[in-house]
DNA sequence: GTCTATATAGCGATAGAC
DNA sequence: GTCTATCGCTATATAGAC
């Protein structure tokens, strides 16, 4: 009953977060999205920090069962790598994806302090860093890439500020939108000897 | 005079957007690092958005001022963009890039009736985008990527979160970092031919 | 646990003297 | 134009009744 209603806080959260981010989500807000009073709010979590944290243990909870999936499939570390950054996009686009300023230093102190969220980093991260040297040992991802900028390159997807832009010029839907950031990304924007041969 | 003091006030809003960001960031601590109080503050600038705006005009300036050096230079369009994106990575990496929050509406709002910050967006945009088309022409920059998709993935380099990250974990100098940044950003993730070539 | 009502504090912006 | 002092508002967080 009460894990119910904290779900429903969550699930505000994140939407609230995606849609303003932290520093511009107020607590009012989240307390009317659920329908309930501010400090029927604060019963549940101890403050605004806490909000954004399990709203961001609850994303990184779906990541790792993304993660988990796609180590279950067949797919190579590549295509590995590949669905999980279409994955964060995809919650980005939909405005499902809470992003988190990295300078609010209050917001990083709680986060910091989080056991869970912590936890949770290290398990996906720890999934990636493994798929991207055998992806790198395979000859898939570029062997002189540092591992961590590989890495940190995949995560900054979930903050990638060119899709809501494209979506704003609205040429694109958004799974053409999803496609062109990915090839951005893993191809670069540098022109391939296949893209010669493609363009001819 | 007065012209001095502003240049001290977009100075110090500078550092302060580069390092807190908008929402953080306070008028108050702009009138303690210029040494000024605050109602002297709002004779010279009326609201905190036109503080953001200003120094938001004061980058664009030198970015104009990037890019034309490069158009007088020899370079290949392909070498001005490089060049172009180099200069913003430095600046982010040396706490001189004000970062605005695309989310932030009021801020938005304010920047979009300012006629100097969008006659300069559109300046940069104008000559970033022949260089992009010239790119592509040349085959040195993918043919097949919509020039939006190519403007906005470099334009978003100025904010881009890798090199702060990579920065903090203190395993390499910051001429290492944009290196690193700019070859996934032309090369991508994934190998290329030359790769395999130089790993052998 | 939920509510109404309020405490507390910080911030953007202004008044008014000099 | 600069200052001191303050207004007015908003936002986080809490008190206390039910």
């Amino acid at each position: 009953m009460m894990r119910v209603r904290e779900d429903a806080i969550i699930i505000a959260v994140n939407r609230l977060l995606a849609e303003k981010g932290f520093d511009l989500m107020t607590v009012d807000e989240v307390a009317a999205e659920v329908g309930i009073a501010k400090a029927s709010l604060y019963k549940h979590f101890a403050s605004k920090e806490a909000l954004a944290a399990a709203a961001m243990v609850r994303v990184l909870e779906q990541a790792l069962t993304v993660v988990k999936d796609e180590e279950a499939s067949s797919a190579s570390p590549m295509e590995r790598l590949r669905a999980v950054a279409r994955w964060a996009l995809h919650m980005q686009l939909s405005q499902q994806m809470p992003t988190l300023p990295s300078q609010n230093s209050s917001l990083r102190a709680e986060l910091m302090q989080h056991h869970r969220y912590l936890d949770l980093i290290m398990q996906v991260s720890e999934h990636l860093g493994d798929w991207i040297v055998k992806a790198q040992a395979m000859g898939h991802i570029d062997p002189q890439l540092p591992p961590d900028l590989v890495l940190y390159t995949i995560y900054a997807r979930a903050c990638d500020p060119v899709p809501a832009v494209l979506k704003s010029a609205g040429r694109f839907n958004d799974e053409q939108i999803v496609e062109w950031v990915l090839a951005t990304c893993f191809g670069g924007l540098a022109a391939r000897s296949s893209d010669a041969r493609a363009a001819a």
